[in-house]
DNA sequence: CGTGGCATTGATGTAATTCAAAAGACGTGG
DNA sequence: CCACGTCTTTTGAATTACATCAATGCCACG
């Protein structure tokens, strides 16, 4: 079943049930929650090609939503995914290695959330989706979420995502060509920068 | 094949060909990272039961090591056991429901590393080791680990982890027989620390 | 009875949040 | 096309929470 959303239309929330698994077509999604007093914190953004809304619970533990124009869904049917994973052994390792993909990204950006400073967290993010987005080939990356959903990802305050890309920016880090495209000039700091967090150690 | 093994042995280190799966049966080990600079993340730690060192890459990302004396693990070789998971439905279905625990499990984690203050994540902290741990039924908790240990763990300085518990000491939410030996008073409060963050804020 | 690792506490510095506001994007309708 | 309102992004000043530095107390172990 083909879905086609616009931004800020809901997959699904916080608390349904899970009827079927989710497959990205076109344009972007974000998997997060909310807690009581309104805030809220982003678990993961959706590109094309990535599956979603599967696991152990019977009930979603977080609200999946549209954040680019003109996205297309793909919904399964739970039931029939899972028999097919437990007759059919292609799928089943499909299935377990995705899973198991996904825990290695999970454990990754423990790391990141985790250890790090706001300069090196951003730094991260950015080299995250260079990777993830490699639609040129180049270095040039789009921004299909605003600054608020980064702020939320990677637990930071807005003006502070902000911050940190304007001071990458004024470093030649980065340029921008919009808000909302960038281009890397500097991978090599934007790396070490992921790792560090400190902008002076620059002695290598 | 079992293992006895002693506080700060290394069960695999980080870049380890992965050999085999493990399972703790008795004691308990800390599966972390290193950055360049020496600083450490805890990415995980493992109690008896927990199945660990599988997944999707070749070679192991973290290291893993002993925090409790006389800790004994168990070693399955790996190519067997991935054999026994594409032959058996049983073992397949196992290792998939247990690979979206370890998801869900993470994704809660990167909640609470992400969003709340020093207070939040040691409550959070506590919590979830009043429920992994629970051994006499009641609210007490024992931490094998050190105070270094749970700072790595919840990517704070381990002077932070001790105001916190002190904090949550003198306002009663929670007592100690010793050092690592604890009990949780208020419920309550602990769960709705975790929450908010804010110790201000009392009028439910 | 000393020694060394672990734990707590205090004083100080700093980086990120918060509060506040201006400038820029974007769409709508006149 | 321009004026208008709204939302996003950026920047500045002030505050705050955490990290860092430093010192002391606490146990276990030899």
């Amino acid at each position: 079943m083909l879905l086609r959303l616009e931004v800020n239309d809901a997959i699904y929330h916080c608390g349904d049930p899970v009827l079927y698994w989710h497959l990205v077509i076109t344009g972007a999604a974000r998997k997060c929650a909310f807690s009581w007093d309104g805030r809220r914190q982003i678990v993961d953004f959706l590109l094309p090609g990535d599956l979603f809304g599967f696991g152990a619970h019977e009930v979603h533990c977080f609200s999946t939503e549209v954040i680019a124009p003109k996205t297309s869904i793909v919904r399964y049917p739970r039931g029939a995914l899972e028999q097919l994973a437990e007759s059919d052994r292609e799928v089943s390792k499909c299935i377990r290695e995705l899973a198991f993909e996904a825990i290695v990204r999970l454990q990754t950006r423990t790391l990141i959330l985790g250890r790090t400073s706001a300069l090196a967290r951003v730094s991260a993010f950015l080299l995250e989706w260079a990777d993830r987005g490699r639609e040129g080939g180049g270095a040039a990356i789009s921004l299909p979420m605003s600054r608020y959903d980064i702020a939320d990802y990677l637990a930071m305050a807005v003006e502070t995502v902000s911050r940190a890309l304007t001071a990458l920016r004024l470093r030649q880090v980065i340029t921008f060509r919009n808000t909302r495209h960038l281009t890397i000039c500097d991978r090599r700091t934007l790396e070490f920068l992921r790792e560090s967090g400190d902008e002076e150690a620059e002695a290598v």
